[in-house]
DNA sequence: AATGAATGAGACTTCATTCAT
DNA sequence: TATGAATGAAGTCTCATTCAT
């Protein structure tokens, strides 16, 4: 954003530059072997830093995958950011469907590292809680969306926003991972019959 | 159910018996330490066999669980192929959320080994598979209820039928872990909104 | 060699029809696999027999394969029992020459069993042992033959018959090994010269 | 022998006496219990490091086992390498006869190694494909030292000098062999009968 | 003569992480 | 800030063989 690093000392430069490294040589090492047979030994090697110097960035191989998954999900979060303030049903059908649309695709786009997470979920308690966190982020700016619509007489008002937004959530996460793990491309299908289901449901 | 074993000689009747020793003794040693920390030690230690007995059944760890996944998502599988025919919009609102209930209260009542089946999922992928396949189980035959619904006048006959089941069980299932993993007991407010939306957006 | 069988009961005949059936089933289990990686359920299997009844006739493991071994060894004992009453030195070199040749084709003929009697001589202390028993014999005929020349004035007296009969055997055997395992196929150069150097040394 | 190291930082010295410790602990293991039965876990305790120490300096045990083989056989290829630049046959007499007595007397001293060596050549590919490199080595050398007899004058030409120093190594070797094995140790008569066999056949 | 259910010893190896330099 | 030598826990699974029937 601003001029960052401008006013870093020289060491404090080197030692940016040595963390993105690490960074770096751990996506390619996970894009290439997986979460669990991806070795510090292989990112140390690939980054040309030695043992001791990845732990002094990052607390253990977790944590330098979340970082790296963090930085995925920050591009599906601005999906879910975009701006809701349909005026019509009709309306918001378009912003839903234009919405799951990006998610998907973005799946398709990230379809690597996306099965990376979903192997390391599974493996690692610190990834799994990580990502828990950022699907209760998703689920809490689903939900404000639903309020909204709610509240200008678009949706039907008895529903309960939180269960509607983590119910709508699910099934989108869950689109969206058998898009990654079976290597699915035409998403047109998914995307419109998802978008019909949960407006006819949702609206009035 | 019926008598069969009655043609068993005694040799197989008792082995057999050693079969379904290594089965309980495996479940309980599972819900003890959870599928990664049980080990085939443990388990045929109360047993009573030798390593290689449980070898003789079981191809390993994972063979010998998924054996006894499979005993408990018989059960879910149950509620799923309740019969559904439903004359009515609002009869099939019926039945959906009494299914949903049934449901949510099986993963109520067999959380404990659900939590073991979510752990060992993202462990083994042998397991996993076996997941995939049950839920594929599960997705065919709601696929069946929805085209009857389309088939006979009472849900809109234009939304894809695999995709909407699709959809339902992928909301359900994730529901259905949220119940186990984080202890929920109160699930009307669940049931009532999904089976709303649900309804609402595939009904006529 | 006379009507055996014939006098036996009909038990007998089935037993000795089950111990050639275990026997056949050997061989070719031991072809396909080696020696280390055969197993007894291969053969049996493959005998249609059950565990129990392999050990009815064979100690172990490692006696089934004796037998086997024994039966291909006898086949290159024949060469090593030709009959050698050389009246002079070129009829000597003759015979020795077309004995190392038989010697030799054998090992290309019966290569693959001969692979797999390498491998278990250094797996099966049994093994070894019947090994170091048949070349000693092999060792005792060839020595009776550098007598014999040596007696008849043939070969240098003062050579250590058994030393020479020894050095000669094991000169044989190590090329047979080599062309055993090497795939080798043309075997004159190597005939000629180990016949040459041989009596070139040995004889007058 | 000179002052190498003198360049090493501490811990790189350091880290080449702890591989030193793992190779002496495993020679006295080895020695004790033979390859088979000689473990991994002997080893380090006896070379006070933790269990992960060894694989950092050897694949497994094989390659450690080698590292400590090698050793031995060096120095009987030193025996091998004795220049041999004979004048007469009388003179390649005596310096054969002196070479495999070496060569035997060496098989004697080191008895105890070579019988774990045997042991091991049975058991490991690796160990037989460095004994089968070793061997081709000693080969070598010998089908030089044949070439120059021929060349000078001294040896049949006609004879094929790799065949007549396979076979002459092969002798040799299996001698090696028996003396290690039967713990014989008067190898005088194996030395003359030997090298006489050898010299009359290949030589003028 | 034939069967087959049951047995159990036990060695390997990996790799994230530490901490002295 | 960077290094890299050292650590060590821990759980799998095989397969020849036995012996009661």
């Amino acid at each position: 954003m601003k001029q960052k690093d401008s006013h870093l000392s020289n060491r404090q430069k080197q030692a940016l530059q040595t963390r993105q490294r690490l960074l770096d040589a751990g996506l390619a090492v996970f894009l290439e072997n997986g979460f669990q047979k991806a070795t510090i030994s292989q990112i140390i090697k690939k980054a040309k830093t030695g043992y001791g110097t990845a732990y002094v960035y990052f607390q253990n191989k977790d944590e330098l995958f979340i970082e790296l998954m963090e930085d995925v999900m920050n591009r599906f979060y601005e999906v879910a950011e975009l701006s809701f303030e349909p005026k019509s049903k009709s309306e918001a059908y378009e912003m839903i469907e234009h919405q799951v649309r990006l998610f998907l695709k973005l799946a398709i786009q990230e379809r690597e590292i996306m099965k990376v997470v979903k192997e390391a979920i599974g493996l690692s308690v610190a990834v799994n809680d990580k990502w828990l966190e950022i699907r209760e982020k998703f689920i809490k700016r689903i939900t404000v969306d639903v309020r909204y619509s709610q509240q200008n007489g678009l949706a039907k008002p008895t529903l309960n926003a939180a269960v509607i937004a983590r119910a709508w959530y699910y099934a989108n996460e869950m689109f969206m991972w058998e898009i990654v793990e079976k290597d699915i491309t035409s998403i047109e299908d998914i995307v419109s019959n998802l978008t019909k289901m949960y407006t006819g449901g949702l609206y009035l």
